[in-house]
DNA sequence: GCCGGCACTGTTACAGTGTATCAGCCGCCC
DNA sequence: GGGCGGCTGATACACTGTAACAGTGCCGGC
């Protein structure tokens, strides 16, 4: 689920490792002048650490391991920075988050893949369908803020392991 | 938000009234042989009576009026049937639904409009997107089995009746 | 130094969303 | 009639998210 050759429309986006996307953070909020304190490193860790999306009482049973309880509420505001931030992505479908595999800092324009067999997810960028979406929208006389795309299905490593064969 | 005489590129879709869509499910229902029980036309009817998207609570509330009450339980089960047989859509960014104003069954190839300031939803399908989206999804190894688009903004009619000004 | 403001975190409580489970009902078929 | 399956009622529970208040640490003004 991680490194796709193919390259779509729009820009590829293979996740990044733990490692770097936690420098990633801190050097976007210094630059932005934000403060990434303890516990938004540790909640952007766990995040980034699963390719999976975690829900936020994951997260804070996974930080809650060591002796110190982490209270989910806790969780809920630091993963409000980071989407806020776009350090994180919330997957509506799911009720859960990933980290961000961009170096951006927008939310938009993204799209996610969620494979149903391996729970593994993607995301990407399509200029093409954005632009056909914003066209599509202003002629229904809509200002769009914001925007989410989500697609289900089975992700090419799934299939190549063998999927339900009769279906 | 329910009459746009502006026609995006794919097909427009206003929200059909209270009645037909009792009609168009009754009809649908007798076709494939289902059945349509008094708690799932309850259901439908208080969904279908609103333009915003009602919570599960909020139906369950509303259909206890009359001294019989109805658990929120039962209205899921009946929104699953809902929305199994596409008459009413869930609204993942809200947890909430909206009866379905199309004639069809499929449940996919949706895009969901909300407005922010009124709150109404609309619906729409594109062709041109949908094939955007097929097509790029294809290019990264995936193979989709359903797919959610949710746009947000502020609606035609809202933002003629003036939105926020400095903004 | 002291004080006040500010942002962040901890804690408790609670509201909202969704599922599991068992039991009763009703129509249908044998 | 008896069994079977689909629908509903009811209770309990798990998961998701927010409100409210208190404590802590930092930083700037006095």
């Amino acid at each position: 689920m991680h490194d796709h050759a193919a390259e779509p429309s729009g820009a590829p986006c293979g996740h990044a490792d733990h490692e770097s996307v936690l420098d990633r953070a801190e050097r976007l909020c210094r630059e932005r002048d934000l403060q990434f304190t303890r516990l938004r490193r540790d909640v952007l860790g766990a995040v980034a650490g699963q390719a999976k999306p975690m829900g936020a009482y994951d997260i804070a049973e996974r930080l809650s391991g060591s002796g110190k309880r982490v209270a989910a509420v806790s969780v809920y505001r630091a993963l409000d920075f980071l989407t806020e931030h776009g350090l994180v992505h919330r997957i509506a479908s799911r009720n859960a988050f990933v980290s961000c595999g961009h170096d951006h800092g927008e939310r938009d324009g993204l799209l996610f893949l969620i494979c149903r067999s391996c729970g593994g997810i993607d995301e990407m960028t399509s200029p093409a369908i954005e632009s056909q979406l914003h066209h599509a929208v202003a002629e229904a006389g809509f200002t769009p803020t914001s925007r989410i795309i989500e697609v289900e299905g089975e992700c090419g490593a799934c299939r190549e392991r063998g999927g339900p064969p009769g279906h």
